[in-house]
DNA sequence: TAGGCCATCTGGTCCT
DNA sequence: AGGACCAGATGGCCTA
């Protein structure tokens, strides 16, 4: 782990992710929510796509599932153009390549622009059960911030479930049986950590006054304090 | 304008 | 052999 990540690591410490959580709730933990079907397309198609996309409407392939065969027949010169693909600072660049590799090239960079989105989508879904604020004011959290993040609420989850059971044990002790645990101490589930039913998310300005310790995670913030 | 973040391409390595 | 995974390089976009 490098400086920076070690910085960022600090900036998301367990009591900033916790005083977060608190202050949130429930409210934050949409499970699923916005990640769904409906939500519109994050990846804009890049030049090869874009090609493609001409491409198919002129050899009447309609609207089929893009797979990575459909990919090579995408343009090289128009990559080129936006993409900031450099011919003079790739000197093996496709177009010097026979046909036969060129074709095999294109289809591996097909898959793996599949791969990067894919687990693009698996870091939104990450974003969609972390306890932060999910708002249009909030600028969705870089990769690293999401990652760091899950990171402290999983250990904080940790600690909050040991925490529960202990109290549980805690209120048995000289207790009969036969009173029932409630709900909310409950040592599995969301209601046992979360008591807060949090409705309105807090503004980011307001997270982050609140946490204490502005730091780069906090970034995205573009509330006005 | 510098720095952060990101998407993409690319070649290498490992695995099935 | 083909696919998955990875890291480096590069350029675009955005923000302070």
């Amino acid at each position: 782990m490098n400086a920076r990540d070690e910085n960022l690591l600090k900036a998301i410490s367990n009591d900033t992710l916790l005083d977060l959580t608190q202050r949130y709730g429930q409210s934050a933990l949409s499970f699923g929510a916005g990640h769904g079907a409906g939500s519109p397309a994050r990846y804009p198609l890049t030049p090869a796509a874009d090609f493609l996309s001409n491409q198919t409407g002129k050899s009447n392939e309609s609207g089929g599932e893009h797979t990575s065969d459909d990919d090579d027949g995408f343009d090289l010169d128009s990559r080129k153009r936006s993409s900031g693909f450099d011919d003079d600072k790739h000197p093996g660049a496709l177009a010097k390549k026979p046909k036969e590799q060129r074709s095999l090239r294109l289809s591996i960079n097909a898959r793996e622009r599949r791969r990067m989105h894919d687990l693009n989508d698996a870091l939104d879904g990450l974003r969609a059960v972390i306890p932060y604020a999910h708002s249009p004011s909030v600028r969705k959290l870089s990769k690293i911030a999401t990652l760091l993040l899950a990171k402290n609420y999983i250990l904080m989850q940790a600690q909050a479930l040991e925490e529960m059971r202990r109290l549980v044990a805690y209120l048995n002790q000289g207790q009969t049986i036969s009173s029932p645990i409630p709900t909310a101490l409950a040592p599995f589930g969301q209601a046992a950590v979360y008591p807060f039913s949090g409705t309105a998310l807090a503004t980011c300005a307001e997270k982050c006054a609140y946490s204490g310790t502005p730091s780069s995670l906090f970034k995205h913030c573009n509330d006005k304090p």
